[in-house]
DNA sequence: GTGAAAGCGCTAACAG
DNA sequence: CTGTTAGCGCTTTCAC
């Protein structure tokens, strides 16, 4: 049987469609009486007003969407986006707000982003020239982007150039020059922001504090890497068979700096005396796990909650266009020395 | 600027707003040509057909809804979510959903749900006769309970009184007497089923291990607990405080579990020596943290993949009224002896 | 190959 | 205090 719809319940009650909005959305403009009987043949006949044809003509339904160039099950597998959600939790927490978590559908960003229904986007790890982003700048929504480049639209991000360098630094201060990286991997469907974002200014600090100690930077030491545990165990497992032997390594997050730290242990390699390694974003379990993992810190659930913030300011027509950058910090635990 | 409609398209292209609707949805039937200046026009204005407009008419969204009685944030910090979210995301990946994470609005699930534009619901932690989720049943609505009793929606749920169970009669047989059981808390506005759902099929369990071992059963040994570690740590200390001597302890979560451990390292209690913890979940935290703990594994990701697909398929009119309850298993680990 | 018109379910002027 | 009417933006028969 098809929904009952607000006809249906005015024809049952005797009163025009009308009356029966009223009764839900501003019942003071009815009689007692009416709006309790309008009330009791809807929960009779269990109507609720259908939302779409309520955000139609609202203009808007209480949903922001989050938006990844990633499947939604390695999305909730990472701890980043966990922590990412909980800051943007709050604030729709706040804002009785539902969040609605978006990857590619058919391979793509744009037709997922275009089925959406929400009132405004936050769209992590794509910058705001990219070609699947554009189609919303010229649309009126409002999007702020995390992690990623932007002119016109508004961002959070961290100080990655800064950090990357400071944690590159350390390194080759104690006096390793054999440094592996293994960077971030980005989907070739996603290629055309390679050279920009999050991935390209680590790379810049990395190679700054290489010039800075006069270490020759070698293409060949910088590894794409998927980013997970199995992932990072697999890339670093690959180069040792490959025949590289750093002395130390830089990982583009925690979760490969695990995978690193488990193929390392497999291998009978001792952390942090045969190899130091250090994480990037400083999730929850790196404080856990045995060696506790030695990162850069930076501040997540605030990354979230900032962008969640701007998001609903755009929303209710405040047009700023913030780029707000996060500080970030090298964390020394135990798989460094 | 309000953004383009199909009309403004129509309009700017020269054409009817049907013929705009056909270029994006049935280019066959126009011309070659026709379809590239349509599209090339709406390129130009940012042009995209508005998602609830469409949803409207064709009666569904591609968005599932997962309904959760606690905060976004808490959500969100909440590895059994997040593991939960793996397995119903890997059907939405699939399929090509949306995943909408949805808390209580103003205190309220019930509007929450009322606003919620998607196609059907996966409704965790309450009973399909819960007061905010009959709307539902009377409404046309699919939707699937995960951790709830269900006597008409479909559900899945895991062997709770059995593996409750377990946990108590390994505790009990090792001669434990002195067994605190720290329980789900749930919150004054979802009481009214606290007598039934996981947390009441897992006091079953207890009692029907206590029963079975000649054991008193005390109320005040059961403790309901908020569930995170801070909860969780909370608790424990405060009992302590009270002047309870556990030699063992059986929580609701994992998280809670880690609470317990974290307070009683504070205060000088060796595990398993003097406290022999079990948690359950097995979230994948248990087996980093040292001393790994044991706990009562549910297989939460098939819990989530099983949810999603009963939903997809009651979503294409399959009406099965399926109630799947999967096994769940005790191990040992480092908190137990 | 293209358009007119009706309607999805709801809200909000505007009358009465 | 209540109802009439006109859309919100889109899709979709059904004609032309």
């Amino acid at each position: 049987m098809p929904r009952a719809t607000i006809n249906d319940i005015a024809r049952q009650a005797g009163v025009s469609p009308t009356a029966v909005s009223f009764a839900f959305n501003s019942p003071a403009r009815l009689s007692t009486t009416t709006v309790e009987r309008i009330l009791a043949v809807a929960r009779d006949m269990g109507y609720m007003p259908n939302p779409l044809s309520r955000g139609l003509v609202a203009g808007h339904v209480g949903v922001l969407g989050l938006i990844v160039p990633q499947a939604l099950r390695e999305i909730f597998a990472n701890p980043f986006f966990a922590t990412l959600q909980q800051g943007i939790g709050s604030v729709c927490d706040e804002h009785n707000l539902g969040l609605l978590t978006l990857s590619p559908q058919n391979n793509s960003l744009e037709l997922a982003i275009a089925r959406a229904p929400v009132d405004g986007f936050i769209i992590v790890g794509l910058n705001e020239q990219h070609h699947e982003v554009l189609p919303l700048r010229k649309r009126g929504i409002p999007f702020v982007i995390v992690d990623g480049d932007a002119e016109i639209a508004q961002s959070v991000n961290s100080a990655d150039e800064e950090s990357a360098y400071a944690a590159a630094a350390h390194l080759l201060e104690q006096g390793h020059r054999e440094v592996l990286i293994l960077a971030f991997d980005m989907p070739h469907r996603h290629l055309d922001n390679i050279f920009y974002g999050v991935g390209a200014r680590r790379t810049w600090g990395y190679q700054r504090a290489f010039a800075n100690y006069g270490v020759e930077w070698r293409d060949s030491w910088f590894l794409p890497t998927q980013g997970s545990v199995e992932g990072g165990a697999q890339r670093f497992a690959q180069a040792l068979d490959e025949g590289y032997r750093p002395t130390a390594i830089l990982t583009a997050s925690d979760l490969i700096a695990l995978g690193v730290l488990r193929a390392a242990r497999q291998r009978g390699i001792q952390i942090p005396n045969d190899l130091e390694v250090i994480g990037y974003d400083d999730i929850p379990v790196a404080e856990l796990v045995s060696p506790a993992l030695s990162t850069v810190r930076q501040p997540i659930m605030e990354k979230g909650r900032i962008a969640g913030e701007l998001l609903v300011a755009a929303l209710s027509g405040d047009t700023g266009a913030e780029r707000v950058v996060l500080a970030a910090e090298l964390i020394l635990r135990e798989t460094t020395r």
